[in-house]
DNA sequence: CTTAGGG
DNA sequence: CCCTAAG
């Protein structure tokens, strides 16, 4: 369960060092080795390592412990629970952290954590404070280290040990996983009940609503310290500024999420100024954590990675926030450090949280949303092969609507191409995904766009299915009209010849009329045939009666000459008052009779 | 594939 | 104009 701890002593240190050497140049490494040792946090602040005696306790406390800890799942994984017999709420917790910081990884870390969390919970009950330092990938004595990455957390606990005093709080927490999971949990549903936990609630809220604007670094301390209960020896002012800021405006301010995580500390010998932030993220809010995060050191690192549960975004959510995201990647969360590597990290925007890596953009740093490589949405063509595409795959399943905008789109580039005189691409493509309306064209003239050679004469009223009907004078322009893009009017010419095909098919046959009457309109399909004699039809009958305006047309519709309509009706009329059976007959008998 | 009818 | 259910 456990590996042993030789060396606590110096090689603390060494191997921070070491591995953070190490880590810069393990870009590539995949796996995050999570490697947690047990330090103290002795009264300056400083980490120092477990002793030997310590460990000894510890270990004997952890196998005590043992059968209770469902830690981790994987098998190379080792645990360690150290104790820390420093101060009685001090308790620093190291962790790796440094290098990419892949979802997988953190999936895995989040494991870990839980059953860190656990670990600790155990260990609590016995008044100990204790941290585990999993390896995710392997144990390693604290001497060898290939870890690619380091990671320190500590918890700096100030009076209240919020998270692992004994009242029942810790315990609730412990029990409840859920803040390690963002993305299940929502916003940290904990936050309310945790807050209570926190040192000085009241005290920090008021005192601190006052302009941090010109307060000193010091100053600023010692309002991060009211404010969040513990001190901080940060002297990153903005940091300070920014983390108090949150903490008065954030409720779920102090570390509550999870045992491990707020409030941490990483001192690291005190090497690295920054490192010396108590880093308590004092929201639990994952996106405050995040986003605001104090980058740059391991600080930074640490706060994600104690943050809670990082998931992988759906597609979904990762589009439909990747906008805001990146506005607020771009702004705020550029990582001023001396990091060059590209460091996944998890990023929230509002309530959400998501997965973002660092990359490199025009020069320039930025964090976007992690996305995973398996087909994302719908790649964005070139506008001409988008319309083509739209209009035969994914009006398949597009919603009406959207199928209605493909097309059309779709018909401005036909358009577009006829203009030009370009046939290009969508001969072929429409041949391809050839709808059934499509179809038609390529029964007419395969090869040749059809609209182009609109042989049929063009009576006055303009006609041609082209589209130039737009600008014949008698076709008003109106603004339905435009919006209608993909839309052809019926011009009088083709009414006429709906009617005649009609008078001499018959209603209903519309695949003949197609075919014999309008052979060379390739838009026009049978179906279209059909819709636009109901509505000749209604129109007809609608009007007919008092109307003597034959001519009087419907707003944004040609004008079809009462003559047409009378037709019309007449044509109906054969049609509705006879039976199909009697029709027929009719018909049969007309043909014997040389009608027809 | 055609038709017919609803949307 | 689109979509679909029936022949």
């Amino acid at each position: 369960m456990f590996g042993s701890v030789e060396d606590y002593g110096e090689m603390f240190q060494d191997t921070v060092t070491q591995t953070r050497g190490a880590s810069l140049s393990s870009e590539n490494q995949i796996g995050n080795p999570v490697v947690y040792k047990l330090v103290r946090v002795a009264q300056d602040g400083r980490l120092v390592p477990a002793t030997d005696e310590e460990m000894l306790e510890v270990k004997d406390l952890v196998e005590n412990n043992e059968n209770d800890m469902p830690i981790v799942a994987d098998p190379g994984q080792t645990e360690e629970c150290i104790f820390d017999e420093g101060s009685p709420s001090q308790f620093l917790q190291l962790d790796s952290f440094e290098g990419l910081f892949q979802p997988e990884t953190a999936e895995a870390y989040t494991e870990n954590l839980n059953s860190r969390l656990e670990c600790k919970e155990e260990l609590a009950y016995g008044s100990q404070m204790l941290v585990t330092f999993p390896d995710t990938n392997y144990y390693q004595s604290s001497s060898e280290l290939p870890w690619n990455e380091e990671f320190v957390q500590s918890e700096f606990l100030l009076q209240e040990p919020v998270c692992f005093s004994s009242d029942g709080c810790s315990i609730d927490q412990s029990m409840d996983v859920s803040p390690y999971s963002i993305a299940t949990g929502g916003s940290s549903p904990k936050v309310p009940a945790l807050s209570t936990t926190t040192p000085n609630p009241g005290v920090s809220r008021d005192t601190d609503n006052i302009c941090l604007g010109n307060l000193s670094i010091k100053a600023l301390q010692e309002t991060f310290r009211t404010t969040f209960g513990r001190e901080t020896t940060c002297k990153d002012k903005l940091w300070l500024k920014r983390k108090i800021k949150m903490g008065q405006v954030n409720p779920c301010a102090m570390p509550t999420t999870t045992l491990t995580d707020n409030d941490t500390k990483l001192t690291l010998g005190g090497q690295d100024s920054k490192a010396d932030c108590i880093k308590g993220h004092p929201n639990d809010c994952p996106v405050e954590a995040f986003v605001d995060h104090y980058s740059g050191s391991e600080d930074f690192e640490g706060e994600h990675r104690s943050a809670k549960r990082v998931r992988k975004a759906t597609r979904r959510y990762i589009e439909e926030i990747s906008k805001v995201d990146e506005k607020q990647q771009s702004n705020e969360s550029v990582i001023p450090s001396k990091d060059e590597r590209s460091i996944s990290s998890a990023v929230s925007s509002g309530r959400r949280v998501v997965v973002t890596r660092m990359i490199s953009f025009a020069g320039s740093r930025i964090q976007v949303p992690y996305v995973s490589h398996v087909r994302r949405s719908r790649p964005r063509e070139n506008i001409m092969a988008l319309g083509e595409f739209h209009s035969g795959l994914w009006e398949v399943k597009a919603t009406r609507e959207e199928s209605k905008l493909n097309l059309s789109q779709s018909h401005l580039n036909n358009d577009v191409k006829r203009v030009s005189g370009v046939k290009s691409v969508s001969g072929p493509v429409k041949k391809k995904l050839t709808t059934h309306r499509q179809s038609y064209k390529d029964h007419s003239k395969p090869e040749v766009d059809q609209d182009f050679m609109e042989p049929e004469h063009m009576d006055s009223s303009g006609d041609s299915s082209d589209d130039s009907n737009y600008n014949h004078a008698d076709l008003p322009i109106t603004a339905s009209a435009m919006r209608r893009k993909h839309h052809r009017a019926w011009t009088l010419s083709e009414v006429k010849k709906l009617v005649e095909g009609v008078s001499k098919y018959g209603v209903g046959k519309w695949c003949v009329i197609k075919r014999l009457s309008f052979p060379s309109y390739s838009h026009r399909t049978p179906v279209d045939l059909k819709d636009k004699w109901r509505n000749l039809l209604r129109v007809s009958l609608a009007r007919t009666p008092l109307n003597n305006m034959g001519s009087v047309r419907k707003q944004g519709s040609i004008a079809i000459p009462s003559q047409v309509l009378s037709q019309v009706r007449e044509l109906a009329k054969k049609k509705s008052h006879v039976s199909p059976a009697r029709k027929a007959r009719m018909v049969k008998a007309s043909s014997r009779h040389g009608f027809l």
